[in-house]
DNA sequence: CGAGATACGCAACGATATAACATTGCGTAT
DNA sequence: ATACGCAATGTTATATCGTTGCGTATCTCG
């Protein structure tokens, strides 16, 4: 199946059973950066539990205000946006560009591309797998002779919910 | 940056033979403005002038800083980004938003989403269209049940040309 | 331990974007 | 000709997002 929604919450794949806690979120980050010989710092840890407790898109100056409201702990922009870096070159993090916020990665173990759908009203993000779309985005790059490092894939608009209850 | 001298992105449509120059860029733009019955103020015109004759992805604030140089025509941020707005919105110009950036559109005759190729280390950005990554995307919006209103697609790399003086 | 690498804290700044309000210019009705 | 409506633009200030530079702390490993 090349289509596979990546539900981060609730998690809806056909591997997952029930929800993903951000504690367990957390735990899988941590055994990953061990197994990588990366370190998984009390700050990273911090901010990606963040991420994963916020349920949407978060700015960094948000994270920033979240650290100090819930941790007391007063940390600067470069030392948040390090941290988010950091995440992002271990796949456990992605920014959404359209948004210039960040959202958890579900499956940070699979080296994968992602898609975004992006919902206006909400601002509910979900995360998407599709092979086909990397495929065709492969071969495209092949033809133009592009040597692929990053892509980014945000779709935006209504999702079912807000459809729903914009209808009514 | 400074604004490079006319050089029209090379046209990847099969229907487009030889180069455009960004008059007759312009001069599309203007008719089918007309046409819409929208305004193409001079601001306007100015400013997707600038965009075609760059050549690549520039900024709101180096577009006021080319208008200044080569107009004496100082604008405010706020001008600038409503004339952007105003282009997006008739699908002259699109924004890259994983550089912050704006490009002029091929065809802003077709109501199509583009890809990007950008290329990271000349910085020089290729419009594509690929109705089948549009196709995908729209199933997938279908399954998730979302109304689309954008699809941001971008993929970043190394261009032929760069990665063939780099190999040297 | 001690040296080098890695991570964090902090101050200042740079870059991008918008809010709020004033003005211009032009068509039209009076 | 005067006044009004409206779209576009100008002005000022500020919000939001992100980086540079440099010093300190902490971790890793011989």
């Amino acid at each position: 199946m090349a289509l596979r929604p990546i539900q981060p919450r609730p998690c809806t794949d056909s591997d997952c059973h029930g929800q993903h806690a951000p504690a367990e979120r957390v735990a899988l980050a941590m055994s990953l950066c061990s197994a990588r010989g990366v370190q998984f710092t009390e700050l990273r840890r911090r901010i990606l539990e963040l991420l994963w407790e916020s349920g949407r898109p978060t700015g960094a100056y948000d994270l920033i205000e979240a650290l100090k409201l819930r941790d007391s702990r007063p940390v600067g922009p470069p030392t948040v946006y390090r941290a988010l870096e950091f995440l992002m070159s271990q796949g456990l993090v992605s920014k959404i560009e359209s948004r210039n916020a960040f959202v958890p990665c579900a499956h940070p173990e699979r080296r994968h591309g992602c898609l975004f759908f992006i919902c206006s009203d909400c601002g509910a993000a979900t995360e998407l797998e599709d092979l086909r779309v990397e495929q065709l985005l492969a071969e495209d790059a092949a033809v133009l002779g592009y040597r692929v490092t990053r892509r980014v894939v945000e779709v935006e608009g209504t999702c079912a919910s807000c459809i729903a209850a914009g209808a009514a």
